[in-house]
DNA sequence: TACGTGACCACGT
DNA sequence: CACGTGGCCACGT
């Protein structure tokens, strides 16, 4: 299972109506600094994963661009499912803020 | 083996 | 607020 693959596995436990942030991902992967590389993984995700939760730490929409469907999908798929979006911002980030640590379901690999 | 490339982050000015 | 800088590290070539 490559880093990729195991970023995608925590992505997917992401919470409909929830965001988080590639810092959180990286952190529940054990890789503190590795937030660069989920934000990589997240531009080569397969349909499926739900890259459009994630966000950066200030709740910003920092990978609109990527999605296939323009640069609007993003937030398309954030709205179909309840969460607001204001200037490219997720509003009431903080208390949507899903944190992979909180799902009892997850846990890390080895 | 080595290098360029970033959907990041923290800090400084 | 807006840049700039340094650190970071998987992945493709």
């Amino acid at each position: 299972m490559t880093r990729q693959e195991q970023v995608w596995a925590v992505a997917r436990q992401i919470p409909r109506g929830r965001v988080s942030t590639y810092g959180a991902i990286a952190e529940a992967l054990g890789w503190p600094r590795g937030a660069r590389q989920v934000g990589w993984a997240m531009a080569a995700a397969p349909a499926g994963v739900p890259a459009h939760r994630v966000v950066n730490r200030d709740g910003v929409l920092s990978g609109r661009h990527a999605f296939t469907g323009g640069p609007d999908e993003m937030e398309r798929r954030l709205r179909a499912e309840g969460v607001e979006v204001v200037e490219d911002r997720v509003v009431q980030f903080r208390r949507l803020l899903w944190e992979p640590a909180e799902d009892p379901a997850w846990r890390p690999p080895g």
